[in-house]
DNA sequence: TTTACCTTACCGTCCAGCCGGTACAGTCCC
DNA sequence: GGGACTGTACCGGCTGGACGGTAAGGTAAA
């Protein structure tokens, strides 16, 4: 059961945050807009005047997830001295950090993703960016992708749950990627 | 307990590959049962026979990828000489191989995460077991997992069709891993 | 005749999207 | 200022189609 929410926010942040909840708790194929609407507190007509479809919501859903780890990222970033490879050890910590918005990442993909393949395109596009970024940043290219890949890896693991690592040796995976990313920027 | 006879061509196999078919091509959340018995060429009750309830279906799909994973890694396993790091080089062979049976990989994993997260139970021991066989193998753990959870990403990213690295990229990637995969065991 | 395998026809539920409303805050004209 | 009109935000019942699953029967081999 998803309990509803006091009204917080506008309503249309409010259905997005719903459906997150939804999609974390009940499962992808369970995402209704009838879950998410009741989740949201607001009618099943309301949110369909903000999101006039549910392909639209997912869209939206997808867009707010980019959104988010650029944030958690971007703040990352801020937390570093200026050093080699600041970039992608702001990947690192700010995706594998325990920032709540990213709590429903990879939930929020799976939903999106077994919907419609196609509303994939939003992340596409950002992992084509970073991709670019990655190779014109000057380091050893395929070690930095290594580093970036296991960071997928483990994030996916972990959002789907099927992580089995202990806290102790996420700790050290987590200090290797660093160790990684400074060899590659050396 | 003769297990049944995956015979090629049998109704039941048939009724498998027809349903990674249509995850791949229509995305997980149209892969209904009268989509797949179409695709595989029976009716929907002679589906319904083998499998009993779309669960089993779906269990049985992740089951069968399970497996192929398996087979794969054993296969690249016995073209390796018996060397340090074995397992992981099997593994990142095996798995970033062109095997045909893991093409569909991430869409079944997809499919099953969709409809029902319990459903991942079978893939979840497969993920405890090979930590576990990794802490045991002797090698630097952190660097060895960072290898493993690279794989994961990379197949990942190119099961659901959002990698963007060119075929040099990823070549010098893969060789990159079995590089750390060496020096994991030196 | 029994069993394995498969078929067609059908049923009940669920759900996306539609639609006819309500409430209310402007705003324009008199 | 007050009536008429307009746009924004939201409500919740309804429906048509899709989908998972059932039932009853048919056929061929053992």
């Amino acid at each position: 059961m998803v309990a509803e929410q006091a009204a917080v926010g506008s309503a249309r942040e409010r259905v997005l945050e719903a459906a997150e909840r939804v999609v974390t708790e009940v499962g992808a194929a369970r995402l209704t807009l009838d879950a998410v609407s009741h989740a949201a507190g607001v009618s099943k007509g309301g949110l369909l005047y903000h999101f006039p479809s549910k392909e639209s919501l997912l869209t939206a859903l997808a867009q707010r997830y980019v959104d988010s780890m650029q944030g958690c990222i971007d703040t990352a970033k801020g937390s570093l001295e200026d050093q080699n490879g600041r970039d992608l050890k702001a990947c690192i910590l700010g995706i594998l950090g325990s920032d709540p918005r990213l709590k429903a990442m990879g939930a929020v993909l799976l939903a999106t993703a077994a919907n419609d393949l196609t509303l994939l395109e939003v992340i596409r596009e950002r992992v084509a960016e970073h991709t670019r970024e990655l190779a014109a940043s000057g380091g050893n290219f395929a070690r930095a992708a290594v580093v970036m890949l296991a960071i997928d890896g483990l994030k996916m693991r972990e959002s789907l749950r099927i992580s089995a690592f202990t806290p102790e040796q996420r700790e050290t995976i987590v200090k290797e990627l660093l160790t990684l990313a400074d060899e590659a920027y050396r």
